[in-house]
DNA sequence: GATCACATACCGACCAGTTGGTATTGTTGA
DNA sequence: TCAACAATACCAACTGGTCGGTATGTGATC
C-alpha cells in the first residue's frame, strides 16, 4: 500500500480536532456534535467515516500514535553515542515539550483510558498500543545501556521503560491539577535523577 | 463541632456510590439518575443534597480525601523509626493496597481531575487540594531523612513528595491501560529504587 | 451509471435539572 | 407535656434540551 496523503478530506480533519478536544475536555465530554463544528464538517460526514463514537475514539489514538510516532523518531536524542544518553535525551526531550497550554502537551491515550478502561475495550486496547508501542522504542536503549555496565537488576529494560510511561502520565495528571507545567518538569528531573543513580551507581563505569 | 456520625442518609449514600462509579467509568459517564439508582435514592434527593452535577463532584473528591486520610493516618508504616524507612514503608503501603479489580485500587481525583480541569475549575480545585495535602502528609519525612543524612540537594521535600504522587498517578493509567495491577507494582519497585538510591547513593549513613 | 464523499433533516433515548408535594425531625412557648 | 410551627429530608413525575445515531438526498469522480 502506497502512504495515503493527508489530503485534507474530513477524516482527517476529525481526527485532528479530535486529539485537541479531547485532550481538553475528555472523550466522553467531547460531543459528535461540536466534534464536527470544530472540524468543520457535518454530523454526516462523521457517520460516513465512523460506524459510532467509540469507533472514532480508537481511530484517534491510531492518530496519535502516527503523530507522536513521528515527532519521536525524528527527534535529536537518538544521535548520542552512549545508550544511557539516548535514555536521558528522551526524558530531556519529553521535558522540552512541555510548553504551552496544559492540553497542549498531555497525552491523548492516557486522558482516553481513563474513560474508557471499564466501557470500551477496543479504545482501551487502542490506548494500551499506543503507550506500549510507544514504550518499546527505549527497550532497546535501555538493554544496551545495561550491558555497556554489565549490569545484573531485578528489573527488565520493559519495566523501566513503561516506568518512564509511567512518570510521564503521572506528571500529565498532576500538571492538570496545578494548572501549569513546572510540577511535571520537576517530577521529569526526578526521573532523570533516577536514570543517572541507577546506572552511574552500580559501580561500573560504560566501557569505552 | 462534634464528628458527625455518619448515618446512612442519602447524602452519604449518594457519596459512597459515587465514588465507585466515578472510578469505573469517569465523571462525565457517571449520570445522575444511575447514582441514585446505585446509591438506592431518589434524583430529588440528589438535588436536595447538591445544587449540580459538579457539586457533588467536589464533594465527591472531599469525601476520598476524608476516606482516605483515615486510611494513610492509621497504616503502619508512621511506626518506623528512621524517616527514610517511613517514606519506603509508604511506597510499600501503596503497593500492598493494589488488589482487587482496577477499579478498586485506583484514584478518584486523578481520574475525576482530567476529565474537569478545563471545564469545571471548582473539581479541579479540589483534586489538587486531595492530591497536595496527601502529599504535603510525606514532606517531614523526607525532609527529616535529608537532614538525617546531611543531604544537600537540588530538589525539595516538596518536589519528591509529589514525584511520588505522579509515579502512583501514572502506575494507575498503566494499569487501567494493561487490565491488571502488575505493571503499577513494577513502577512502584522502580520508586522505591530511585528512593534507596538518592538517600543511600550520597554516601553518608543516617545519624544514630 | 455506479460508487464515493459528503450534506440535510430528522428521531427516539437520555440527560441534568425542576416542580410540587409529603414524611420526619427539631424548636418553642404555654 | 405537648400542641403549633418550621425546617429538613426525601419522593415521584415531569421538562426542555442534547445526545448518538439514521434515513435520505446530491454533486463529483471513476
Amino acid at each position: 500500500m502506497p502512504a495515503r496523503i493527508a489530503k485534507p478530506n474530513a477524516r482527517s480533519k476529525l481526527l485532528d480536532a479530535a486529539l485537541s478536544m479531547i485532550r481538553a475536555k475528555g472523550y466522553c465530554a467531547t460531543t459528535v456534535d461540536e466534534l464536527c463544528a470544530a472540524a468543520g464538517v457535518t454530523k454526516g460526514a462523521f457517520f460516513h467515516h465512523f460506524r459510532n463514537k467509540d469507533e472514532l475514539g480508537v481511530a484517534a489514538a491510531g492518530h496519535w500514535s502516527e503523530m507522536t510516532g513521528a515527532l519521536f523518531a525524528a527527534a535529536p536524542y537518538h544521535n548520542h553515542a552512549d545508550p544511557l544518553d539516548r535514555v536521558l535525551g528522551y526524558v530531556a526531550f519529553r521535558k522540552a515539550l512541555l510548553h504551552g497550554g496544559v492540553p497542549d502537551f498531555t497525552c491523548l491515550v492516557g486522558t482516553m483510558v481513563q474513560e474508557t478502561y471499564e466501557t470500551a475495550p477496543a479504545i482501551r486496547d487502542a490506548c494500551d498500543r499506543s503507550i506500549s508501542t510507544h514504550a518499546r522504542t527505549l527497550e532497546a536503549d535501555i538493554g544496551a545501556a545495561m550491558r555497556d555496565r554489565d549490569m545484573s537488576a531485578d528489573w527488565t529494560p520493559e519495566t523501566l521503560a513503561l516506568h518512564i510511561q509511567a512518570v510521564l502520565q503521572g506528571a500529565f495528571i498532576l500538571a492538570k491539577a496545578k494548572g501549569g507545567a513546572q510540577v511535571a518538569a520537576d517530577s521529569l528531573d526526578h526521573l532523570s535523577r533516577y536514570l543517572t543513580l541507577l546506572f552511574g551507581a552500580g559501580g561500573a563505569t560504560p566501557n569505552p
